[in-house]
DNA sequence: AATGAAAGCTCTTAGAC
DNA sequence: GTCTAAGAGCTTTCATT
């Protein structure tokens, strides 16, 4: 079979069934031993690590990662902070959003608002004196998190 | 030690340097064996394993999850939308909103708008459809993400 | 809190279908 | 693409400090 053809095959084929049971399966505890893994979905162990490897090398799967309690760790307040940078001010501004520790998140948008970057703050002090940082270079509207109806889930994997 | 001694210790006591650089390590890759670990920070496994415990025993660490490439899943768009319920409607519409697969985050927040909801979406037609499930629900406002200068990161572990 | 030693399990590799 | 088998490596427990 020619590469391109192979590529092609790749990109137009979805996961199959056990794919999916083994990214729900590592999207509830990454840290699962493949030999687990492998009895979840009915596989041996070689063909569960071949299966996450091909995943891997496929760009399907970008890494395995923790998830922390940012209030556990003293974070008690997030917001959510829409950013649209004063005229010449865009690069400025989003350096100083890439270097601010507190961010973590931040999606460059189209429309009105060019950033909307999340940040995480130990006390509803903090806000006052991080919004003043960026306030010299660009309008913003910040709201905070009350709850959170959805937290970070899988998207659909039916037709991937 | 009395019990509410031995509370007030764990709430007020900041993560040690060994912690800090577990924590760092496994939100580089979740995956990577204890002993491994025991061998980046420069502790043996059993106590690697032990500091991971009470990490997720405090409620610090929630769990380990996989990191998807929506792209490469075959969802082309990433859309951030701004959801303000008209009056009556705001149970709906959160429901509305959790009950849709393709809304993979959403936060209730403070402000003029009420939600802010994360969507992925296979291509820009998949838009106009989505919105128009909670145009009669709610006023929306979106926004298409165009880069991400700051791709979900670890918030500053120092005084945890 | 941390360690080493040992038993049991897991991972990886190799070879076959 | 999957399997089994076997050696190397890892995890867990426990006695020790």
């Amino acid at each position: 079979m020619a590469p391109v053809l192979k590529k092609l095959r790749n990109e137009n084929q979805a996961l199959d069934e056990i794919d999916r049971a083994l990214i729900g399966a590592l999207s509830e505890n990454a840290r699962q031993p493949l030999a687990e893994l492998a009895r979840c979905v009915g596989l041996s162990a070689p063909s569960v690590a071949e299966r996450l490897r091909r995943l891997e090398e496929a760009g399907l799967v970008n890494g395995y990662t923790v998830d922390l309690d940012h209030r556990a760790l003293g974070y008690s307040l997030t917001a959510i902070v829409r950013i649209k940078p004063l005229p010449g001010q865009l690069h400025m501004v989003e350096k100083l959003l890439v270097e601010s520790p507190e961010v973590i998140e931040c999606d460059k948008v189209t429309g009105d608002d060019c950033y909307i970057a999340r940040y995480v703050l130990r006390s509803i002090d903090e806000l006052d004196p991080i919004l003043d940082k960026i306030a010299q270079r660009a309008q913003t509207s910040t709201s905070i998190v009350k709850a959170t109806p959805v937290k970070r889930r899988l998207p659909p994997l039916g037709a991937g």
